[in-house]
DNA sequence: ATAGGGTTAG
């Protein structure tokens, strides 16, 4: 009822239009009280802009206003915090430029971009350029702040350049209970579990209080580790620790991930069981569960299971279920599911689903079939996927396709090489010395020798020497 | 009140 001051000729004050504008629900109120504004002269200032924006945003299809506001609104007015309003509520691809276009047109960027900004190339893994908002945070005299900071670690983290992280975390001179969780995130990122497990430690002899989240990394670490003693200790301690856990998605689906890769596929199914509620992705988990265990008739009632309880699968989920077809040999039931899915479920297989309807025609023989499915494939096949064709043609001895899998493997491993490239190059190396094939066998070795040169890390001298 | 969260082929 308030809304309809605005239709009558009563002239509302500026503070008015602007909390107004807060509780505007829908696109045709926030234009009334925009309009309104603009009439009587009381659209001006920062504060008025950022208001505006924020309402179109919230409202059904007022994002295109949104940006207009933004990019129509003075040069004076879009300040540090317009454009950081801008930026948090803008794509995650898009962050990046703004923020290069905010500090090119001379304005200092706050915490709370250069934090939304680290965050998406934490997110879209890009190393590159979050190093150089790293550079930008210390010119704007960022650099000591704790949030931005602990973000930070999590994008040297997520990026895999574990070394940054640490650096970034043993100069901090104060630290919250974030902080310790974000590095122990960052480890585990990095694939060293020990070293998260370790800081944990240490963050207990340094009288940190752990929070509800600190055992998400615990175990993820146990996970990685597999050693189920100690993923029972982090179990254990959740229980003493957290009232109630079994209302928690994530530590539920952690745990019921954790006891699977673990080995203790009972112990996953009773905390799944046990789950107040199970969404998605705990499903998931306890397939990929089933999957990795070889049970395949099991991963697949576990689809007719969460039709039943109204849960739609995702492309994760049918990458677990195919992947189960694919253990247990279950080749009909695996190409029937991968038909389904755009069929049934409006999913477009990609390219993880196709690798495993490789691996699964590969395995049992029928490695024609397989190439046929690469050829055919409306994606590019990737590395899995020709290290799958190449592996089922061991298995059946093909060496001329087998030679064709490898050429395809080294040349994607040339121009992005995995992190641990160096058992792909000794397998195509073992191709090329079966069918005597030396002179191609020495140009994998060189091909190894340039790519651990260019690549120091991740490709340690040990690896370089296996093949020797 | 800032910052950190779960499922995926081999």
């Amino acid at each position: 009822m308030e809304f309809k001051l605005l239709t009558s000729n009563k002239l509302l004050p500026r503070a008015r239009c602007l909390s107004l504008l807060g509780l505007s629900s829908n696109k045709k109120q926030a234009m009334q009280i925009h309009a309104q504004m603009i009439t009587n002269s009381l659209f001006h200032g920062t504060e008025a802009v950022v208001e505006l924006m924020e309402s179109y945003f919230s409202v059904q299809e007022g994002e295109e206003y949104a940006r207009l506001v933004f990019w129509n609104s003075d040069e004076a007015v879009k300040n540090a915090s317009a454009w950081s309003f801008f930026i948090q509520r803008c794509h995650l691809f898009e962050s990046l430029p703004l923020y290069a276009l905010q500090i090119r047109l001379g304005v200092m960027p706050d915490k709370v971009s250069s934090i939304c900004v680290l965050r998406a190339c934490a997110r879209s893994l890009a190393l590159r350029e979050g190093v150089q908002i790293h550079a930008q945070v210390f010119k704007a005299g960022l650099a000591s702040d704790m949030a931005v900071q602990t973000t930070g670690i999590h994008f040297y983290g997520s990026c895999r350049d574990i070394e940054s992280a640490c650096q970034m975390f043993d100069e901090m001179r104060e630290r919250s209970c974030v902080t310790w969780n974000t590095m122990m995130s960052a480890y585990c990122a990095s694939e060293r579990p020990r070293e998260a497990l370790e800081l944990f430690n240490r963050m207990r002899r340094e009288g940190v209080k752990p929070t509800e989240r600190t055992v998400l990394p615990l175990m993820s670490a146990c996970a990685q580790l597999g050693e189920l003693d100690k993923g029972t200790a982090v179990h254990a301690f959740i229980c003493k620790a957290i009232v109630d856990y079994h209302q928690d998605l994530f530590i539920g689906t952690e745990l019921v991930d954790m006891y699977s890769k673990c080995g203790s596929l009972s112990n996953a199914s009773k905390v799944f069981e046990g789950m107040a509620q199970r969404n998605v992705l705990a499903w998931t988990a306890m397939t990929a569960g089933l999957a990795m265990h070889g049970k395949g008739q099991e991963a697949l009632r576990m689809l007719e299971s969460m039709q039943e309880h109204g849960i739609i699968p995702n492309v994760v989920t049918f990458t677990c279920l195919l992947a189960a077809c694919c253990h247990a040999g279950l080749v009909q039931e695996g190409l029937h599911l991968f038909e389904l899915m755009p069929i049934k479920f409006g999913l477009k297989p990609q390219v993880q689903h196709y690798s495993c309807i490789v691996d699964l025609l590969g395995r049992t023989g029928m490695i024609e079939e397989a190439y046929n499915v690469i050829r055919n494939m409306p994606i590019e096949p990737d590395a899995v996927v020709w290290r799958a064709l190449l592996s089922a043609c061991k298995m059946h001895d093909h060496v001329d396709l087998a030679a064709e899998a490898a050429g395809k493997l080294l040349q994607i491993e040339q121009t992005s090489p995995a992190l641990d490239s160096s058992q792909d190059f000794i397998a195509l190396s073992n191709v090329y010395a079966s069918a005597e094939r030396w002179d191609d066998v020495l140009m994998v070795r060189k091909a190894m020798m340039n790519l651990s040169i260019q690549n120091k890390p991740g490709f340690s001298s040990v690896n370089v020497h296996k093949l020797d």
